[in-house]
DNA sequence: GACAGGCACGAACGGTCGTGCTATTCCTTG
DNA sequence: CAAGGAATAGCACGACCGTTCGTGCCTGTC
């Protein structure tokens, strides 16, 4: 790997954290350079803005998520035990020890639902793209037979979001501990609906 | 109404609109001021700190919400008529054109979730007290023998949160105009549950 | 050994931020 | 109507922001 791309790869890692914890904003490139050992100058030469910077944080997270969360989960049998396995790998992923703060794509989903420009595009692509994931899983279940022909891909894919948001927010905002849990029953619940 | 508590009034409700928008921590002052007709530290001296300004922002909207929310569905039947009005009373709120942005709460905790201090401390409060509101109502679901006796409020609280934070993530940010009918349909899905 | 390119540095720019301090103006109360 | 306190303005500060610029160090090529 090239001396550049290695030290870009170096400045999204750290930029990932920062953004996870304190925004795509609030992310300055003063004290990212700091973290990485860059001098300010030198790190900005890497993307000429800070627009930039922040779009190619969104594509490094998008593609640490395809690697933690979806390609293991893919690798489930088809139907059910694939959006099980989705459901665990993403509650890993987004709550991973080893990387700070929460999900930067909920941080980030709040800081730009209202603020247009071409990092909100970049992010609403990437939630598009897992949002068809989820519901195409979904369909599949449904032709395994595992879930009722009726059942509204799309409908589960939304209800399936909700129950990580919530859970990212019991636990992360309020501490509350029991949420892993509670995640866990509102998606069997979730689960056993699409069942019938 | 006294002069200062007048200005304030005014003052909070152009720093909502702005929180609801960009969040507390780009709620700047200086633009706060421009908005108002204020010189930046004509507005200043109302909160001495940015931190006390973004902590009565918070109240206020707690205010405002409990003014728009909880007390209109609070005249519904107990049971499950309060919660639907809840959950109707939560998306004409989360979602008046009248006000700007989307919900400050829901911008605030992702900002806040990994940031410690008074403001952090200030949002879990509301939070935490919205929260207990619902688990009671659906208590009283519960005794009003609209919902089975083993029904746990607290779970139903957390996937009723999970409902209408997926309903602003689709709205919002992915401007998924079918958002609102997902969120009845699985809030009705919630019900259903709940009374069996 | 001259040259070119990629990479990083330090210094500086104009701008905005939150926060003091000191006047001045306004409103209320006696 | 006068006095006194509350409300607001003006100005300055140090810090940090994103961005630009000129420069120098390495590495590899003719």
């Amino acid at each position: 790997m090239a001396k550049g791309t290695q030290t870009r790869h170096a400045i999204l890692e750290a930029a990932m954290g920062i953004a996870a914890t304190e925004g795509l904003e609030a992310l300055s490139i003063g004290r990212l350079a700091d973290r990485v050992g860059l001098s300010k100058s030198g790190l900005f030469a890497h993307f000429r803005s800070k627009e930039t910077l922040q779009i190619q944080v969104i594509e490094f997270t998008r593609d640490h998520f395809v690697q933690h969360v979806l390609q293991p989960a893919v690798k489930a049998p088809r139907g059910e035990p694939r959006l099980v396995a989705f459901l665990e790998h993403w509650l890993a992923w987004s709550n991973d020890p080893q990387r700070e703060g929460g999900c930067v794509f909920l941080q980030a989903a709040a800081e730009f639902d209202d603020r247009p420009g071409a990092v909100r595009d970049a992010l609403i692509e990437t939630q598009v793209e897992w949002s068809d994931a989820l519901a195409r899983a979904a369909g599949l279940a449904v032709e395994e037979g595992h879930f009722r022909t009726d059942l509204d891909p799309r409908q589960f894919a939304f209800e399936m979001y909700a129950v990580i948001m919530s859970h990212h927010f019991h636990l992360r905002l309020l501490g509350d501990e029991s949420s892993p849990q509670r995640t866990r029953s509102a998606f069997e619940r979730l689960l056993e609906d699409a069942r019938r």
